[in-house]
DNA sequence: GGCATCCTTAACAATTTGGTAATTGCCTGC
DNA sequence: GCAGGCAATTACCAAATTGTTAAGGATGCC
């Protein structure tokens, strides 16, 4: 990823946006912007970043308007949304707070600030990333960034594709994974591969491995398990 | 879970901490109480609350030196962590922030506030337990993520309509499910099978769970309970 | 170019599942 | 006690699903 998070930020004053812009631009974050609620709201839909900052007063929509119109679609779930705002009274910190938002910022507020809050509620979900690494289940150690399996000390070879499908399979132990899911999380939505694709993949896997850990679920998908 | 979350608060005044504490027990947290830094690096290590609060400015050990030792650790890599504190500088801020806080709130504080702010950094944390949609009656538990029925621990394997059927009717313990209504959520609406197809899957049912938990109302449906 | 590996597909075997029908058993009202 | 209605049981078959194997095209590496 060549940026650390994106983020879009809606003011309708020009001066702050491009205050703000310059700012976390400084700091590696992709930014869009929006100077009304309306406008916020298409750009997030079309670019889904990962921060939302949203100055409250604005024309047409509000910020708040914006946060609930957002978090009210499941797609938004895990975006983070900061209010901006020159209101400091203790009720819509508050009421700003409780519709869904993670943090409230007050104005004026300086540029660092910001930033510095920024960066604390986007530490927690870069971690998630960062942590997916390697992957431990009982003897068995997953290491996606050396691209190796290791079952009890031996090293294990797989081909790209057995790799991807064991690693998912493997990122939960567990849990099902229906066929459909890992067709788009393995091959992606836009490619079409044949049934048979899967099984003759798991087979390679349950065969390199030696150890009896992919699970059939008959009717539904594979899971991993010891 | 009795509780929503189990909070740390570290402050050395002690009225402030009985007036947060007071807010935070009223929200439905557990509380933890620490009156200087030494103490609240004990407390978390002990009871590793979800959320620490923590007083910049106390005696032994500063909160930020207390947030250093604990995000070195870790154990506390998922705890969450706020500042509080009189000091209003910016720099203060920033390094707060910066030294792998969450959050930092300026005193004097309402309790409102704080715990408006405490119920936004968790209610992140909080989506993650609701997504498991595992669903236990006495000592049955069902998980559809996994695709797993554990009656007192035992492992039983049912195939997919027995345990789509299963689910749905443990999914409302005691409410009895008309034949017509499980067709339509088990089977759907545009498929048509025979009346007996329901009895033979649910014989199959007590067979393999060896336990009477479904119980068939005569003329009307079955219903689950233990 | 030649070789090896990887990915995919196709064909067939093996297995499991879901559904049906026939039979039996149980309860109820008469 | 008997008939009727409903559910339980059993065995069986068809359909759906997965396992296995082999083969061909694609790709990358000497």
């Amino acid at each position: 990823m060549e940026f650390k998070a994106s983020i879009l930020v809606a003011d309708d004053e020009q001066d702050i946006l491009e205050i703000i812009r310059y700012n976390l631009e400084k700091e590696g974050y992709k930014v869009y912007t929006a100077s009304n609620g309306q406008q916020a709201i298409e750009m997030a839909k079309q670019v889904h970043p990962n921060l939302i900052i949203l100055d409250i007063m604005m024309p047409y929509k509000t910020g708040i308007e914006v946060c609930n119109i957002l978090r009210s679609q499941s797609d938004f779930n895990d975006t983070l949304i900061i209010f901006l705002t020159a209101l400091n009274d203790e009720l819509s910190h508050i009421k700003g707070l409780d519709s869904g938002a993670d943090d409230y910022v007050s104005k004026p507020v300086s540029p660092k600030v910001l930033v510095s809050r920024v960066n604390a509620l986007l530490r927690r979900i870069q971690k998630d990333g960062e942590n997916s690494k390697i992957v431990t289940v009982g003897n068995i150690s997953i290491d996606p960034e050396k691209f190796i399996v290791r079952i009890a000390d031996e090293e294990v070879i797989l081909a790209k594709k057995e790799f991807e499908l064991l690693y998912l399979l493997a990122s939960k132990p567990g849990r099902v994974f229906l066929r459909n899911e890992i067709l788009n999380l393995v091959w992606g939505t836009d490619v079409i591969v044949g049934d048979r694709t899967i099984d003759v993949h798991i087979r390679k896997i349950r065969q390199k491995l030696g150890v009896d850990c992919v699970t059939t679920v008959k009717g539904v998908g594979y899971k991993f398990e010891m």
